[in-house]
DNA sequence: CGCTGATATCAGCATGGAGTGATCTTCTCT
DNA sequence: AGAGAAGATCACTCCATGCTGATATCAGCG
């Protein structure tokens, strides 16, 4: 969840939605430098949400799509547990 | 997405699946300080993750099972473009 | 009414983490 | 080998935000 809150990495894991891009590109796309890319494509790695392809000198990122899926999955189970619950009130 | 990002408020948003609770039972169940609960949960109303309702002088809190469905539905979807674009790569 | 308990708000402090510049490594090309 | 580009890491600054204590508000009860 952290890994996805910050709106840049949101931003970039859009964009790795529709195609698998290189650092350059991801500058390109976003405006940002690339240190800053380079930190917050660091923790996109860490959190297990992006794979990299290192292919000559250029490191090309893509989604892992079972991380989204998997919490996907998460949030719509607390849905249902929610909905099914909805008239569980513990009294004061 | 921020909303969610924090651990206090996922524990929150958690309990407050299973039953619709006031803040004394938070409080309570998280071990929280009442301040730091009542600003954590002022977060979650303005996302609009939570709502409430004045009982007495009581104020119970419920989750809005609609949010939690709709980031779930975004990020499977995003995964969706992700399995389905998974070989579109842009040359560097 | 005043007291007490429930909850919200405010102001201050402290820390995590985002942004930046400098530097280092590694790859490619000549 | 040397130059230049890609990209990671480091050290630093700074701000957003989480936590806290004090205070305000409001409902219920004697």
């Amino acid at each position: 969840m952290r890994a996805l809150a910050d709106p840049l990495r949101l931003q970039i894991v859009s964009l790795l939605a529709h195609e698998t891009l290189c650092t350059t590109h991801l500058i390109a796309e976003t405006g940002a430098r690339q240190t800053n890319l380079s930190n917050h494509l660091r923790v996109l790695r860490e959190a297990g949400v992006v794979e990299t392809e290192p292919c000559g000198r250029y490191t090309y990122y893509r989604l892992r799509p079972e991380v989204l899926e998997s919490l996907s999955e998460k949030l719509s189970a607390l849905a249902a547990t929610a909905r099914s619950s909805a008239d569980v009130r513990r009294p004061c």
